[in-house]
DNA sequence: CGAACGACCTGTTCGC
DNA sequence: TGCGAACAGGTCGTTC
């Protein structure tokens, strides 16, 4: 599930853990995956997001670049534990080690130079103001919904939170993005911030099996409006949440609340 | 070019 | 209870 708000909150914890640290070796244990090199012995410069990939920098201009896609997490562990189920990477310190656990493999790791893709992509909590969107958004035909979670434009936003911003913007997931408004961009700028910074804030939604880098579970599920309430009633006007698939997603919505 | 869809994987849930 | 089908948070490549 990991979104922004997931990714984020690793980021700050991994920057905790492991700023300054010396990488011990980077281990592959899914053969899926190719290896990597040029990591040992070098130590942690930086850790940083883009979207929802998570960036390692090390002091031999070389980034170990990861994206968690469906179902990967990162563990922290600062001893001696038992390997967990469906482990498929390591990153080993002298302190502990980070352990990729993915499920359904779907995970990637790469070794990257410094030199990161410059490419024009707005980050939500940074700058991603609503004459922007209505911009760009203005000749695309694709539904609002499509061009929030489209990486190219935006990055970060995954089903979850696109679902529950336009929930709260009261605009209809279907709307072509060129058919919404400035006023209506506004609204959902606002709902962006407001909700993926509280996302934040709460390390993240633990529907299933998401958790931060020391197994917590995050706390943002209990704030969902929509998402995962189909069939059940709308806190705004009562009526009842609806779920349909939108591009191949489920989503939730209500039509009378969001027009 | 944009939009729709299948593929990538495995685990869980649902219906018969 | 048992079994297969459908479905799940993300991206990418292909096709129309």
């Amino acid at each position: 599930m990991p979104e922004l708000p997931e990714v984020e909150t690793l980021c700050m914890q991994l920057g905790e853990v492991i700023f300054g640290r010396v990488i011990r070796n980077i281990e592959i244990i899914d053969p899926k995956l190719q290896p990597v090199s040029e990591a040992e012995g070098r130590y942690v410069s930086a850790v940083s997001r883009r979207g929802k990939f998570l960036h390692i920098f090390l002091d031999n201009d070389r980034t170990v670049v990861m994206h968690l896609r469906m179902t990967g997490r990162l563990l922290w562990q600062d001893r001696h534990q038992d390997m967990p189920r469906h482990a498929r990477f390591l990153i080993a310190f002298e302190e502990g080690r980070i352990v990729c656990i993915d499920p359904r493999r779907f995970a990637t790791l790469t070794m990257e130079g410094a030199e990161l893709g410059t490419a024009l992509i707005h980050d939500p909590l940074q700058e991603c103001p609503a004459h922007l969107l209505e911009e760009i958004g203005r000749n695309r035909k694709l539904p609002v919904k499509s061009f929030l979670m489209d990486q190219r434009i935006i990055a970060g936003i995954g089903n979850i939170y696109a679902c529950e911003i336009l929930y709260e913007a009261s605009v209809a997931p279907w709307r072509k993005a060129c058919s919404v408004s400035l006023r209506e961009w506004e609204r959902v700028e606002a709902a962006t911030k407001r909700i993926l910074e509280k996302a934040v804030a709460c390390r993240g939604t633990s529907i299933s099996d998401w958790r931060d880098l020391f197994g917590r579970k995050g706390e943002y599920q209990h704030e969902l409006k929509v998402y995962g309430r189909g069939g059940r009633p709308c806190l705004r006007c009562r009526r009842v949440i609806l779920r349909e698939r939108l591009g191949g997603r489920g989503t939730c919505y209500c039509p009378h609340c969001q027009k």
